[in-house]
DNA sequence: CTTTTTGTATTAATGAGTTAACACAAGGAG
DNA sequence: CTCCTTGTGTTAACTCATTAATACAAAAAG
């Protein structure tokens, strides 16, 4: 498990979360899969122990994962099936920040939604650039 | 002017901020009209004046208002000609950050459209209940 | 020119969040 | 039983955002 962590930028834990989130929900590790240990993706990312096991905490609290005391850390049974659910609940706050904030600024739930989809052209526009189109 | 302050919740700076803002987008402060000193509003706010002025120097950044050293602080000329572009810019960072976590989840847009409609009805609703169903 | 009122700048105190150092607890392996 | 590897818990250091205390600068008012 390579993991890309900075130093700067969003706190690490937060980083080691939502890269194992996303390699989860979108299928790059299964039910059951075994995660590496929280001392070993510490040494591997070199980190201090406690900062992986603060993101494995995280996620195990969204369900995403559940830790075994004394044998490791696996996804969590569920993780593909309510997929859709979690997936919502787990955007949810960043949803609702973004409708208080429009309403904050007057801004109507159609002009957000437009300006939300000009943006995201926008940002595949930028990604497919960054990547120099690979795949 | 009267602001709600609160030392819980959000930085007070922010508060500040977000109140003026809206009294300039939604119409209730115009092109022109002097805002309070930054000590006045300190005083009846009963905060630091260096909290206000930083609120104020917000607001100048975003180009909603213009400071007039010795004179006072003025809401900008403009703010309400551009106001939709305005609210745009505003509210960019925020949609921007929420198409981000998206991708990272991997919702689709139309996904997140579906749940940003769904969780503004539930918003409106408490919201008019909490206001006792006022007006 | 002096005074008063305005915004500006510098520095420090505070508090919350993050990370690290290190010791503890539990259960499987031998 | 003993050892080793697993996750857990406690505490402290560090960083950063926020707020406050205080002094400064500029221009209008008199």
């Amino acid at each position: 498990m390579l993991l890309h962590i900075t130093t700067d930028g969003p706190p690490i834990y937060q980083q080691i979360v939502d890269q194992i989130r996303f390699r989860i929900v979108s299928g790059q590790l299964s039910v059951g899969d075994e995660l590496p240990t929280i001392r070993g993706l510490a040494e591997s990312a070199r980190v201090n122990p406690n900062t992986v096991a603060r993101a494995y905490r995280e996620l195990e609290t969204e369900g995403l994962v559940e830790k075994r005391r004394t044998v490791g850390t696996f996804v969590a049974a569920g993780s593909e099936r309510v997929s859709a659910a979690q997936r919502r609940r787990l955007i949810a706050p960043h949803v609702d920040r973004v409708l208080i904030q429009a309403k904050q600024l007057g801004i109507s739930l159609d002009e957000l939604v437009a300006q939300l989809t000009e943006r995201n052209s926008q940002l595949d526009a930028n990604q497919t650039k960054a990547n120099g189109e690979s795949k």
